[in-house]
DNA sequence: TCATTAAAGTTAT
DNA sequence: ATAACTTTAATGA
């Protein structure tokens, strides 16, 4: 799904790093570059009025940021925030667009990967603004525990916190520690030393 | 069914 | 130590 790492040098791509809590671009800026995690964690976010956090995404290696956006002429709707130190490949638009038409095949690869990344955005979107606070928890983890080996029940540790957990689904953080609870008693998940199982 | 408030326990830096 | 995270309980929309 990701760019190779030498393609993307080869184009001009610098390696920039991001301690944690660095912003790699932040809400209204207009995009410049083309971005793809090497290692590190990246949320994608947005606060309200009253200051409450929205997490739109949590990225990770091999993922790309912001590229939907290299495509329009509009601004990020969205700050993205480095969770963990991060190495990220970064290119500008031009010499990532000359990348994309000297590659067809790429880019193919490049709109599959948006594809996909839309897909699941319609997916949880759907179910936040439809179900109650277990089913959006449970769409969350379900969707996170796809993308891994092994699905067998209880296998994958969510790599997020009670508090991610909640800025995801748009619930308040004891609502969603209370439902994770329940979801345990339910057999839908087990909790160890205060990881989530699923 | 879920948010808010408050208070306290736990873990990570 | 101090901040960040987790948990429980009470109350109200």
């Amino acid at each position: 799904m990701p760019i190779k790492e030498n393609l993307l040098h080869s184009a001009g791509a610098t390696e920039e790093h991001y301690n944690m809590g660095d912003y790699i671009f932040r809400e209204s800026a207009s995009p410049q570059f083309y971005f793809q995690i090497i290692t590190g964690e990246v949320k994608l976010n947005n606060y309200n009025s009253d200051g409450k956090e929205f997490i739109q995404n949590i990225l990770t290696n091999n993922d790309f940021l912001g590229a939907p956006m290299l495509f329009l002429d509009k601004s990020y709707p969205m700050n993205a925030m480095a969770l963990s130190p991060c190495r990220i490949l970064k290119i500008c638009k031009n010499s990532f667009f000359k990348l994309l038409e000297m590659h067809p095949d790429l880019y193919t690869h490049f709109c599959t990967s948006m594809a996909n990344r839309l897909y699941n955005k319609y997916i949880l979107m759907k179910t936040i603004s439809t179900h109650n606070a277990a089913e959006r928890l449970k769409e969350v983890m379900q969707l996170m525990k796809q993308e891994q080996e092994n699905q067998s029940p209880y296998s994958f540790e969510i790599p997020l916190t009670r508090q991610q957990l909640a800025s995801l689904t748009g619930l308040c953080i004891e609502t969603t520690i209370r439902t994770i609870k329940k979801m345990e008693k339910d057999q839908m998940l087990r909790i160890r030393n205060r990881k989530i199982l699923y």
